[in-house]
DNA sequence: ATTGAAATTGATAAACTGTCTCAAAATTAT
DNA sequence: ATAATTTTGAGACAGTTTATCAATTTCAAT
C-alpha cells in the first residue's frame, strides 16, 4: 500500500519541503486515495473517506486538494456546479461525447485534436494548463 | 431596435411555443439586452438591466438566461465560482482561450478541429448538436 | 373586451459550494 | 523533551444559484 504511488509521494514532500509545510497523516491518507481515481470531487472524497476516517473534515479535503493542485499533482476543473480534481497522473480522457437526449456521457483522446489545440494556444501567446472538450448530441438510440 | 435580432426572437417563440411558455415583456426585454452581448453574467447583466428597469428581479435573469439555454440561444459555462451565458448568435467563434491569471478570454476557430470532432462523434454513432471548447492557461503577461 | 386557467414575476428565503476562523493538536528542528 | 510553527476539525461565513409563494400577467376562449 505504501509501495504503491512513491513517485507522487515524493514530488509531494519536495513541494513541500520548498514551502516549509508538514508531512501530516491526512495529505498522506488523502493522497493515497486521490491517487485511486481519475478524477473526484471534494465532496465525494470526504464521503469516501468517512468510512475509514470519520473524523477527516471537509475543509480539509479542500486545503488538502487545493495543496495538491498547486504540487502539480491534480488539476481543478468546474464542471456543472461542482469542481472536479482531476489526477494528473491518468493523462488524457478529460474530453466528453455527451448524449443530450439520455444525459450519457462517453470519454475520449484525440491526439491529433491536443496538437491542434497546443497550436493555436501557442499562435496567441498561451501556455495551455488544460482544457475542456465537450461535444453534445444524441446517441445511435436516442437518434431514433 | 424591434428589427434586430429578428431570427432569434422567432427562435424563442417556436421553444416557448413547443413548451406552453409564455412571451413576457421581461423576456423580450432579456433577450434583445442578452444579444448585444457576447458573454456575460447573470449578476452583469441584473445591474446592466437596472438602470432601464429597476424592479427586474436577479431570479428572473437566472430563470431566463437559463431558458435562453434550453432555447439554444445561450450557452453556460462556468468560470471560477461564476457562470457565464454565451450568445450563440456569435457563430464560429463558441471557442475560448481563457488565461487563468486575468481571466481574459479569447476567441477562435479552427476548421480543422470542428472536422476531427465531427470524425470522432461519427466514429462512436453520435450526432452533433452543438460543443465546447476551452483551454486554459496564462496569456504571454501573466507567464512573466 | 372580459374572463379564467395557467404561467410568470419579484422579493426573499433557502440551498449549495467553497473558504475563513480559531482553539486544540500534530509536526519538525533544536 | 521543548518550543516554534503548521495543521486540523468544527462550524461560521460568503458568494452564487435555485426554490417558494402570493400577486400579477399572459393568452386562448368566449
Amino acid at each position: 500500500m505504501a509501495t504503491k504511488h512513491v513517485k507522487e509521494m515524493e514530488a509531494l514532500k519536495e513541494h513541500l519541503g520548498k514551502h516549509q509545510l508538514k508531512l501530516t497523516r491526512q495529505r498522506e491518507l488523502i493522497l493515497s486515495a486521490f491517487l485511486r481515481q481519475e478524477h473526484i470531487t471534494a465532496e465525494a472524497m470526504y464521503h469516501q473517506l468517512a468510512k475509514s476516517d470519520p473524523h477527516l473534515g471537509l475543509a480539509t479535503i479542500y486545503r488538502t486538494l487545493n495543496l495538491f493542485c498547486d504540487a502539480g499533482l491534480a488539476q481543478a476543473r468546474h464542471f456543472g456546479s461542482q469542481t472536479k480534481y482531476d489526477n494528473v497522473s491518468h493523462k488524457g480522457h478529460h474530453d466528453h461525447l455527451i448524449c443530450t437526449g439520455c444525459e450519457k456521457i462517453v470519454e475520449f483522446e484525440n491526439e491529433e485534436i491536443e496538437r491542434l489545440q497546443e497550436e493555436v494556444a501557442t499562435r496567441h501567446g498561451f501556455t495551455i494548463k488544460t482544457h475542456r472538450l465537450e461535444l453534445y448530441g444524441l446517441c445511435t438510440r436516442c437518434r431514433d
